[in-house]
DNA sequence: TAGACAGGAA
DNA sequence: TGAAATCCTGTCTA
C-alpha cells in the first residue's frame, strides 16, 4: 500500500481503480498540453491491478478515469474453487490499494471463502447402492441450513443425527442452499455412462497438421482433473475465436463416453459435427443431428436449445426432454452457457450425477441467474484473459474506438419530444451516422468492413446509400453463402449486417467492424461483434472496431454498459468526436466543444 | 421429397 | 425499456 498505488477498496465492497495519473515535468509540477490541458498516462499499476482483480471481481462501470469493481458472493466463490485463498484475496487488495482496506470487506471475503465447502455432497456405497450424505465442516453450518423449510423439505435426517438426501435432488439443493448464501462442494461423483471411445487426430481429414495449443489442452485438463469425484462439472471461459469447440472435442477425448451437445442455433450444430468429422476419428454415423431437419440420436448427438425448450402450447410438456434419458450419456457440453435458457436449468439440475462442461465467451448473464450456472454446471473452471491470447498470437490486436456523433436541429427535436424510450431509438438511427460511416470505410481503403446494426430499416437505409449487399434475417441461405463467399473472395469489400451477424458467421478476413446500433446495453453482443474480426490475419495486422453512437443521447449511456466486459478483458475505448473525421458533422451553430 | 412459408414461442 | 432473429412444427406446392 503506497499513496500513489491505483486501488481504493470501500466498505461497500466496491472497488475503484484509477486507470490513469497526473504526467509531471521535471520538478514534479502537472505537464499541459498545447492547450493548457493537464496531461496524463496510464496508471504504471493499472493493467496488473485490472488483472489481478479479473479473478474475484466484476467489473461494473468504465468510464475514461476510474473503474468500479464490485465483490459478490459468486465472484469469491468462482475464486474458491480454483483454490483462491482469502489471504491472497487480501493481499491482492493490500497491494494495489493507497488507502486502507476496511475491515468489514476483509472479513466478508473470509466468510464467503469459508462458507464454500462448508457443506459437501459425499457419496456413500451401500449394499442397495449409492446413497448421497449433505455432511459440514462446522455442525452450526447444518442446523442452520436445517431451520429453513426448503431446505429440510429435501433432506431426511435421521436418529443418529446423520443427514440424507435423495441422488435426484441433488439440483434442487445446491439451487435452495445457494440462494440462502451456501454455495455446496458436491462430491456425489458422477456415472460414467457408455464407454465411447472419441480419439482426436493429430492431421485433420481437410490434412493439416493438428495439435491443440497450449491453453486448449490446460483448459481440458483442469476440467477433467480430479477423477471421478471433483472432475467433471464446470465451466471453461475463451474468448470468441480461441477454439472452444476444439475444447469440447479434448475434453469428450479425455472423458469417453457418449455425449450430448448442446447449442444456439442450428449452424452452430453443423460447425460442431464438421469439427467433430474433421479432428476426431468419428464417423458420420456417430454424430447424430437431433434437429428440425432430421432427429438422429448417435454416440454423440448435437441439439440446440430450442429444440429442446420446445412445446406444443404454453402448459404443454418438452416434448424433447426424454432425449436426456434416451441414451446413458456420461457427458453434456453446454455451449454458450450464457445464453442457456430457464428451463434447460430445470431439467439440468436433475443431471448432476453427469458430467457436465459449460462453454462460453463470458460468465456474465443479462439476467442475472449467474449463481444458478454456478451450482448447476458448475464452477469455473479455467479461463484465459483476451489480452493474454492477443499476446501470444492466437486472436488479432484489436483496437475499440468510439466515435460520437452529434444530430442536427431536426433530429434533436425529435429526440426531445420522443419518449423515454423512443429516445433510443431516435438517437440510434441519427442520419448523421452515415456520412461517419462512410468516412471511416474511407480511412481503411484496403480494409475488410462489417458494419452491423440492430434497425433492419437503417441498415436498408444504409446500404442503399452505399450501394452495399445487406444480409439480414429474411435473407435466404443461398443468398447468404453466395455473399460471404463475395466478401471473403474480395469482391465485396463492405458488408452490412444485422443481427445475424452476432453469432453464425465466419468471415475471418474482416478487419474493420462498425457497430452502428445494438441492443440496449448487451455486454455479451458486444463482445461477440468485436470477436467477429479478432481471427488472427494472415498479414499479422490488428483489427480496428469502431461503435457509432449519437453524442449526448441515451444511446451514448447504453454504450457504456456494453462495454463493461471488453474493458474487463484491458480493451480500451478511444473516443473520437466525429467531426475530426466530417467536418461538416459539427452541430450547426453549436458549441463544438460539446463533442468532446 | 425438397422448398417455401406461416404461425407460435421465449 | 423493444426489435429482431431464430427455431420449431405443419401445410402447401411442384
Amino acid at each position: 500500500m503506497r499513496p500513489d498505488d491505483p486501488l481504493i477498496v470501500q466498505s461497500d465492497r466496491s472497488l475503484m481503480l484509477h486507470t490513469v495519473t497526473a504526467l509531471l515535468d521535471e520538478k514534479g509540477q502537472p505537464r499541459k498540453d498545447a492547450d493548457g490541458q493537464p496531461m496524463t498516462q496510464e496508471h504504471p499499476r493499472f493493467a496488473a491491478a485490472r488483472d489481478a482483480l479479473a479473478s474475484f471481481a466484476e467489473l461494473e462501470k468504465s468510464p475514461d478515469y476510474l473503474h468500479t469493481y464490485r465483490i459478490t458472493p459468486v465472484s469469491v466463490w468462482n475464486a474458491a474453487a480454483i483454490g483462491m485463498t482469502a489471504e491472497e484475496i487480501e493481499r491482492t487488495l493490500e497491494d494495489f490499494a493507497c488507502v486502507p482496506v476496511p475491515r468489514n470487506v476483509v472479513e466478508e471475503v473470509r466468510g464467503w471463502i469459508d462458507r464454500y465447502g462448508l457443506l459437501r455432497i459425499e457419496r456413500r456405497d451401500g449394499a442397495d447402492g449409492p446413497r448421497y450424505e449433505l455432511v459440514a465442516r462446522d455442525p452450526d453450518a447444518l442446523a442452520d441450513v436445517l431451520g429453513h423449510e426448503s431446505v429440510r423439505k429435501l433432506l431426511r435426517v435421521e436418529d443418529d443425527g446423520r443427514v440424507w438426501l435423495d441422488g435426484l435432488e441433488r439440483g434442487s439443493l445446491k439451487q435452495v442452499l445457494i440462494k440462502i448464501g451456501y454455495p455446496v462442494d458436491d462430491r456425489g461423483g458422477y456415472l460414467d455412462g457408455d464407454p465411447f471411445a472419441i480419439p482426436l487426430r493429430s492431421q485433420t481429414r481437410g490434412g493439416r497438421d493438428f495439435a491443440l495449443r497450449p491453453y486448449q489442452r490446460g483448459a481440458a485438463e483442469a476440467f477433467h482433473a480430479g477423477g471421478s469425484v471433483l472432475g467433471g462439472s464446470g465451466v471453461i471461459v475463451l474468448p470468441c475465436g480461441a477454439g472452444k469447440t476444439v475444447v469440447g472435442l479434448s475434453v469428450m477425448e479425455l472423458v469417453g463416453t457418449k455425449t450430448l451437445i448442446l447449442t444456439t442455433n442450428t449452424v452452430a450444430v453443423r460447425q460442431w459435427r464438421n469439427e467433430l468429422l474433421d479432428k476426431t476419428e468419428l464417423t458420420e454415423a456417430d454424430v447424430g443431428e437431433y434437429t428440425g431437419d432430421e432427429k438422429v440420436v448417435a454416440p454423440v448427438t448435437i441439439t440446440t436449445y430450442q429444440m429442446l425448450t420446445w412445446r406444443r402450447s404454453k402448459t404443454d410438456t418438452f416434448e424433447h426432454f426424454g432425449l436426456f434419458s434416451s441414451e446413458n450419456w456420461g457427458l453434456v457440453i453446454y455451449d454458450e452457457v450464457h445464453l442457456l435458457p430457464a428451463p434447460i436449468f430445470r431439467v439440468t439440475a436433475d443431471l448432476q450425477a453427469r458430467r457436465r462442461l459449460g462453454l462460453t465467451a463470458t460468465l456474465v448473464r443479462e439476467d442475472g441467474k449467474e449463481d444458478e450456472v454456478f451450482c448447476l454446471i458448475g464452477p469455473k473452471r479455467y479461463d484465459v484473459p483476451w489480452k493474454v491470447l492477443e499476446q501470444q498470437g492466437f486472436i488479432a490486436e484489436a483496437r475499440c474506438v468510439e466515435v460520437r456523433v452529434p444530430m442536427d436541429p431536426a433530429r434533436r427535436s425529435l429526440y426531445a419530444s420522443a419518449n423515454a424510450r423512443g429516445k433510443f431509438r431516435v438517437a440510434s438511427e441519427n442520419p448523421s451516422k452515415t456520412r461517419v460511416v462512410e468516412a471511416l470505410i474511407e480511412r481503411h481503403p484496403e480494409g475488410r468492413v462489417l458494419v452491423i446494426g440492430q434497425y433492419i430499416d437503417q441498415l436498408v437505409d444504409l446500404a442503399r446509400h452505399m450501394k452495399a449487399p445487406l444480409i439480414t434475417g429474411k435473407t435466404h441461405n443461398t443468398d447468404r453463402q453466395r455473399l460471404y463467399e463475395a466478401f471473403r473472395s474480395g469482391e465485396e469489400r463492405v458488408l452490412l449486417v444485422s443481427k445475424v451477424g452476432n453469432f453464425a458467421i465466419d468471415l475471418p478476413e474482416a478487419n474493420v467492424a462498425i457497430q452502428i446500433s445494438g441492443t440496449f446495453g448487451s455486454r455479451q453482443e458486444e463482445a461477440q461483434r468485436l470477436g467477429r474480426i479478432l481471427r488472427p490475419k494472415s498479414d499479422g495486422a490488428g483489427a480496428v472496431f469502431y461503435s457509432v453512437v449519437t453524442l449526448g443521447s441515451r444511446e451514448q449511456e447504453f454504450a457504456e454498459k456494453r462495454q463493461l466486459f471488453l474493458t474487463e478483458q484491458g480493451y480500451a475505448y478511444e473516443i473520437v468526436a466525429a467531426e475530426t473525421l466530417v467536418p461538416e458533422a459539427a452541430p450547426a451553430g453549436g458549441d463544438p466543444e460539446v463533442a468532446r
